[in-house]
DNA sequence: ATAGTAAATGATTGCGCAATCATTTTGCAA
DNA sequence: TTGCAAAATGATTGCGCAATCATTTACTAT
C-alpha cells in the first residue's frame, strides 16, 4: 500500500485535495465541520505530509536553522537540549550548523541553509558579519540571537549580560576577601571578551588593574587548559590569590592544579567558575560558579522563533544569571 | 536573479537538463568532455541542487539517519562528532533521532525517518525490536550498528566488546592488588549490562562474586550519582577496596566522595572509570579508565554507510579498547 | 566497409504539494 | 425576498528533479 497523499485524504473526506491541505495548514480558515471530517480521514489513512513536496511547492521548509560555534562545548549541548525540548512534538525540526567560531564560515553556511527558506533561525552571539545581518533581516523569517544581550537585535534576542555576570562574580571574589585576583580564559570569543571586560571593570572599581593578572588563550576550554593557564598566571603574577575562570572546565582544572601543588582552596586561593556545568558542585572543595540559564535560553529561543511565546512579550529577553557561592570562595 | 536550475546549467553547457543531472550524480556514466563542460557551467552559474526536488522525484533523501539514546551523554556527543567529521564536505547530511533509551520510541522515530528513504542509517546498540530489524533490513539502504559488537549485524557493525573491556579492566584492578572489588553503574542500558557481565566474569575467575559488590541505577550517569552509588556500595559492602565504574563521570564522583570521606586513593581504595572522557586524566589523583574509540566509531560508521570504506573491509569492525592506567589504581 | 553492440545523451512524465485565481455557498441587512 | 459581501471550497498549474524509456553516437570485430 503506497503512502496516502492529500488526494487520498480528500477522497476519503469527500472534499478536494487542496481543501485538505488548507484544513491542515490553516485550520482557522476552514469550517469546523470540514476540520473534523479531514481529521478523521487523516487518522483513518494514517496520512503523513510529504515534507519534500511541501518544501518544493512553497520554497519554504519546516526547519529551524540553529547556528552554534561548536558541538563539543557543553555550553552549546545544553542550549541545543533546550531547543530540542521546545521543538519536540511541533511540526518543526532542527537543522544545526557549526561555525567553528568563524563568522565568515557562519555566513557561508547560513547562505546554504537559507535555501529553501527555513521557518526560523536561531543564531549564537552578536558578531555576525554585516552581510549576514542583512541576509537575515531580509529573509522574512523570525530570527532569534542567543547567548548575549543587546538593545539592537536583528529581530529578537534572548540571553544575558556577560559583562555584568563577570563583574558580579569578580566583586564576589573581592567581597570574599581576595586582593590579587586574576582572570583565566580560553576560547576567547566575543562573549569571553565581555566577561574579561566585566572583570576589568570590577577590578578597577576596587583598585588597580594589573596587566599580568590576565592569562588567556584562544584554544578550546578544558580542564587541562585550566592547569596550563594557572601555571602561566602564577608565573607572571605570583601574588595572585584568586581567579575568575571563563568557563567551569577551566575552574576544575585550576582546582586540580592547586591540589597538585598543595595550594589550599579556598584559604590560600579562591576559584570562581562560569556556566555551572554540573561538576563544579561536586568537586572537593566545591567550586563557586556563575549559573547561566543555558537550557532556558534554548527553550525560550525556540518558542519565540516558532511564535509560541505570548504576543505581548518583548523581543529582547534578558534571562540574567546567578552566582552560586560554594566552598572554593569561602574563607572561614 | 532566481536560483539556477538544471535547465539553466544545461543551457549554459549546451546539453539537456537530464544530462546535467546525470553528470552530477553519476559522473562515471558520462564522457570526460561532458563532465568538464558541466562542471564549468555549474561553477559559472553557482548552481546548487535543490534537495527537496531531488528527494521528491526519487523518494530518496541525502540524509544519514543517526539514532542515539541521548544527546546529553558525552559518549554520544563524541560519536556524533566523529560522524559529523566524516560527513563534512560530502553531499550527505545528518538527521539525528533521540530514542531516550526506549526501543519502541526508536522504532516509532525510525519509521517516520524512513520516509523518504534516507541514504543510510547509523543506529546505536543491538537491541532493536524485531520489527525495527525487519524494517531496516528491508529498507534497501546501508545500515551500520555502532557501539557494540556482534557476529550477526543487521548489515554492518562497528564497535567493541563491552564485556571484554570490563573484564580486562576488572582484571587490572585484581592485578593491582585490590581484593574486594565493587561495580558501580548508572544508566544501565544493555551495553552497561554487558560491562557488568564482564566484571562478574573476571571476579568469578579470581574468586567469588558477592551480590553486595554491585551498586547500580537506571538513572543517568553523573558525578553526583557516582557519590550516591559509592555511599550505597560501601554501606552494603564495607570491605570494598576498589570499584569499576560504568562511566567516567561516575568515577570522578567516586573520587570526590573519597576525598570528602578522607579515603586515600589509590592506597586504600582503587578507582577505574570507563570511556576516558577527558577529565579522568586531570583529577588528583588521575583516574585509570578504559579508553574507548568513540570518535573513531562515529567516523568509521559514517564512512561505511556512505560507502567510502575499502570494498575489501569487513562489515564487522571491532575497534577494541585500551586500559589507560593512571594513579587511581597504582598502589606503590 | 558494415553490422552489431555498447556508450552517451535526450524527451517525457510525474513525484506531492501549495500558490494563485476561480467558483460556490453562506450569512445577513434592508 | 433579494442582493451582496464574506466565507468556504475547488481547479489548475508549476516547483526542480530523477525514473523510465527512446534515440543517437562511438566503437569493435570481422
Amino acid at each position: 500500500m503506497p503512502k496516502p497523499t492529500l488526494v487520498d485524504v480528500g477522497r476519503e473526506a469527500g472534499v478536494s485535495a487542496i481543501t485538505v491541505s488548507r484544513a491542515l495548514r490553516s485550520p482557522e480558515k476552514v469550517s469546523e465541520a470540514l476540520r473534523r471530517k479531514v481529521d478523521r480521514a487523516v487518522k483513518k489513512l494514517g496520512y503523513v505530509p510529504n515534507q519534500s513536496a511541501s518544501t518544493l511547492a512553497s520554497n519554504k521548509s519546516n526547519s529551524i536553522v540553529v547556528m552554534v560555534p561548536s558541538i563539543s562545548n557543553n555550553v552549546f549541548t545544553d542550549v541545543l537540549g533546550g531547543i530540542s525540548d521546545a521543538l519536540h512534538g511541533s511540526r518543526f525540526n532542527m537543522q544545526i550548523g557549526y561555525t567553528n567560531y568563524d563568522s565568515l564560515e557562519e555566513e557561508r553556511i547560513l547562505r546554504s541553509f537559507l535555501n529553501p527558506t527555513p521557518s526560523g533561525v536561531i543564531i549564537s552571539g552578536l558578531e555576525q558579519t554585516e552581510e549576514t545581518r542583512q541576509i537575515l533581516a531580509n529573509a522574512g523569517v523570525p530570527v532569534v540571537q542567543i547567548m548575549d544581550i543587546s538593545p539592537d537585535p536583528i529581530d529578537m534576542i534572548v540571553g544575558f549580560s556577560h559583562d555584568q555576570a563577570a563583574e558580579t562574580a569578580t566583586q564576589h571574589l573581592v567581597d570574599a576577601g581576595y586582593r590579587n585576583i586574576g582572570f583565566i580564559g580560553a576560547q576567547m570569543d566575543p562573549r569571553s571578551q565581555k566577561r574579561l571586560a566585566g572583570f576589568k571593570k570590577a577590578i578597577k572599581a576596587n583598585g588597580t588593574l594589573l596587566e599580568q593578572s590576565i592569562a588567556v588563550t584562544n584554544k578550546p576550554s578544558s580542564a587541562h587548559m585550566g592547569a596550563v593557564l594557572l601555571s602561566k598566571l602564577t608565573s607572571q603574577f605570583p601574588e595572585c590569590d584568586a581567579v575568575l575562570c571563563n568557563n567551569d572546565d577551566l575552574a576544575v582544572g585550576v582546582l586540580f592544579e592547586c591540589q597538585r601543588r598543595g595550594i589550599k582552596v579556598p584559604e590560600e586561593f579562591g576559584i570562581c567558575g562560569f556556566n555551572d556545568l554540573g561538576i563544579s558542585s561536586e568537586t572537593v572543595p566545591s567550586i563557586t560558579s556563575v549559573t547561566t540559564p543555558l537550557r532556558e535560553i534554548g527553550r525560550l529561543a525556540a518558542a519565540m522563533v516558532i511564535g509560541e511565546e505570548e504576543e505581548s512579550s518583548s523581543p529582547i529577553v534578558d534571562l540574567s544569571y546567578n552566582i552560586s557561592v560554594r566552598e572554593s570562595t569561602q574563607r572561614v
